[in-house]
DNA sequence: CGGCAAAATTGTTCTAGATCAAATTTGCTC
DNA sequence: GAGCAAATTTGATCTAGAACAATTTTGCCG
């Protein structure tokens, strides 16, 4: 883990965590590189993490070694805030990766003056919760080719809109997080080409082109 | 729907809504039929509700028509209550059930003099996060058995460990919770009855006795 | 640039669980 | 208690997607 600490930010980067340090919390900027653990299950939550540039992923592991992603934490998100004493899921870095890093107290204290707002730990938390109830409904009921439809748009959204989709994570990642196997999620991103919703941009296949948003939401509503 | 109102509560039931209520926050009482709507996904969330017997159960509908169930709602839980200003889920009575119903906002004031408590907004909602979290690693990573298993095992440490597990629900609704069919969850009980797992208790396959926890908490964990 | 390991695709086979289809069983209602 | 509709079980197929198995492509390194 590369260290380079920055007691207050000089040129604070974006999201909600700088803007409640506001140059009164001390955060420090880590680099981690890829596949490099950021905090494992269990461990005591005493840090608070936010993405500068690079993806994490956060993640539980069955006692068979299967893998579900929670969720992928990309530019300017914010992770690994618990409300409980230590931390649910496992967080590790997609790519190289690097994130602003704060004390849970000092940010908890922060964040009593904001309590009502949308920068509270009760958005937060409910932010949460929304995506969690979403992904449950498209782990239960849908279709391979649903998933990854729904996948694409999310991230497309995320990113707001490019115009080239650069996905960070690989294929056994997407994967894991839709819970189907990493060939059925190669084998339904070729047959999206192959029907013209989409196209890959350049030599590598993490770099995709949407090119009909419509019929891909049309997709994820019900195959 | 059956009103019987009573302003306060002369007894007080069980639970952590009347409790903060305290003799001081106005609830009714309401009766649903089995299958009768307590709230509709994207209606505004004016009231809080808290079972006093029967149980309810809160899911989605995808457009086709596919049911996915995010949680059982049994004697003493509490739910409807959003952080947001409408409701997310669908709710409707699993059999004929008694609710405690109290205005958001009468219980929203109460809960801010007891904001970090164990009974606050936050740990509602938090809750409710680590269930979705722990629902999402089954719907995704787990086979049939697993799931039955695991349901089973929720169930009967909801209901503190009954000799006679009485399920409210039907096939059906276990099997669109656990994202399966039902006739799988039908074959899934009568292998773990075969097995020695599990005895059906009386005429109705409502009834289960768990005969054996410690081989479903085994199974449960990995086929 | 050449060599190599990791990632991704594509093909083949297999299977858990869905779907379709009857029987049973159960709980109501009159 | 008879009659009936709903719920459940059980059986027989079918299929989406898993698992296994090569290739091919890509990124990375000296």
């Amino acid at each position: 883990m590369l260290v380079r600490t920055s007691a207050v930010c000089a040129r604070p980067p974006a999201g909600m965590l700088s803007a409640l340090a506001g140059g009164q919390i001390f955060s420090s900027e880590f680099r981690y590189r890829r596949g490099e653990e950021v905090f494992g299950e269990g461990e005591e939550a005493q840090y608070v993490y936010q993405i500068l540039s690079g993806a994490a992923r956060t993640y539980k592991l069955l006692p068979d070694g299967c893998r579900q992603i929670n969720s992928f934490h990309l530019s300017g998100d914010m992770f690994g805030l618990e409300n409980g004493a230590s931390h649910r899921f496992t967080a590790d870095a997609v790519v190289e990766t690097n994130v602003s890093i704060m004390k849970r107290v000092s940010l908890l204290d922060a964040m009593t003056r904001y309590r009502t707002g949308p920068g509270s730990l009760l958005s937060l938390v409910t932010r949460n919760l929304v995506h969690a109830e979403t992904h449950m409904l498209l782990l239960g009921r849908k279709t391979a080719l649903e998933k990854v439809a729904a996948f694409l748009l999310e991230m497309d959204e995320r990113l707001t809109h490019p115009a080239v989709l650069t996905l960070p994570m690989s294929r056994r990642d997407i994967a894991d997080y839709l819970g189907v196997a990493l060939e059925t999620v190669s084998r339904t991103l070729s047959i999206l080409k192959d029907e013209g919703l989409l196209q890959f941009y350049g030599p590598t296949q993490r770099r995709v082109v949407l090119l009909d948003r419509e019929g891909l939401a049309r997709l994820e509503a019900q195959g």
